[in-house]
DNA sequence: CTTGACTCCGTACTAAGCTACGGGGTCCAG
DNA sequence: CTGGACCCCGTAGCTTAGTACGGAGTCAAG
C-alpha cells in the first residue's frame, strides 16, 4: 500500500520535497493531515494542485499569480473574464519585455557589424559605446527592465 | 574649492553614495586615497569608470560583464576579438530569450483567443491549460528563463 | 558654538523560488 | 533488531544589484 507522503507527492509531481513544503508555507497548497507521528498525507488533488502551479509557472506567472488562478478556480462566483484579464495583463508584459529586448538586440547588432573584430581595444567601438561615445545617435540603448 | 568626496562622485556619475561603496566593495573601481580622516577622495576618472559601468549594464551586461570589460580596456595586451566574442555572446543569449518570451506571447494569445471571456470559470481555457489539458499541443509553452 | 550636511562602517534587507543543512525521529523489510 | 529510506523542523544560502539603517565622527558656514 503505497503512503501518500510527501515524498510521494513530490514525486508524481516532478517537484522535490522541499519545494512541497515550501509551497506549503507560502498558502499554495494546503496543510494536509497528519494522521501518524506528524507525517503530512496528502491526496491526488495536491499532485494536481502542484501540478497547475507548475503549468501557471511556465505560461510566465509567478507563484503569487498561480495562487491568484487557483482562487478564481475555487470560487464560484469568480468569472472567465478575471482569469481573461490577467492573461492579457501578462500578454501586455511579455510583449514590453520582447520589445525592450529586440531594441538591446539592435543595438548590440549594430555595435558588433561596426567592431573592427581584431586590433587594439582603443579603436573598439563597443568599448567606445561604453564611454559614452555612441556608436549609434539613432539607436537608443534602452535600460534593461530584467525583474 | 569642491571636494571631490564620495558624494560629489555620485552625483556626477547619477547613482546613489552607497553605489559607489558597493561598487568599491565588489572591486568596480578603485580604493581611492582618504587624506583626510577617513574621507575618500576621487578624481574624475572614477565618475568615467562608474559610468562606464552603467553604460554596459544598459546594454544588457552583468557587473561581473562590465568588470571584465574594464579590465581588457585597460590591458595594452587585449584584442578587440576579446570585447567582440563577449558582445556575440551576449546578442546570443539575448536572441535566445527573446525567442522564449516569443513562445510565451504565441502560446498566451492562443489561450486568449480561445478564452470565451465570460461566464463560469469551469469553461475557462486558460485555467483548462494550468490543468494539464492543453488548448494546443502544436504550441509547447517554454520555461520561463528569466533571471 | 551650534547646526546641518556630509561621511564613516558593518550589517541586514529587498525581489523570486527554491535548495541545502543539521540533528533528530519513524517506518518497514529482512 | 538493524539498516536504510524516509520524514520532521527551523534556518541559512543561493542569485543580482543595490537600498536602508543606525550610531558615530567630521567639516564648514553663520
Amino acid at each position: 500500500m503505497t503512503r501518500m507522503t510527501i515524498g510521494w507527492v513530490a514525486r508524481r509531481a516532478g517537484v522535490g520535497v522541499e519545494t512541497v513544503r515550501f509551497y506549503e508555507r507560502r498558502g499554495l497548497i494546503d496543510r494536509p493531515p497528519r494522521p501518524r507521528e506528524g507525517f503530512r498525507e496528502y491526496d491526488e488533488t495536491a499532485v494536481e494542485r502542484i501540478r497547475f502551479i507548475k503549468q501557471a509557472q511556465e505560461m510566465g506567472f509567478s507563484l503569487r499569480e498561480a495562487a491568484e488562478f487557483l482562487a478564481l478556480r475555487a470560487d464560484p462566483a469568480a468569472d472567465c473574464g478575471d482569469v481573461h484579464a490577467r492573461a492579457r495583463t501578462k500578454l501586455a508584459d511579455v510583449e514590453r519585455r520582447i520589445a525592450q529586448l529586440e531594441r538591446l538586440r539592435e543595438a548590440l547588432r549594430t555595435l558588433l557589424r561596426r567592431c573592427p573584430r581584431s586590433g587594439p581595444v582603443e579603436g573598439c567601438s563597443i568599448l567606445g559605446a561604453m564611454n559614452g561615445r555612441a556608436a549609434d545617435p539613432g539607436a537608443a540603448v534602452p535600460t534593461d527592465g530584467r525583474r
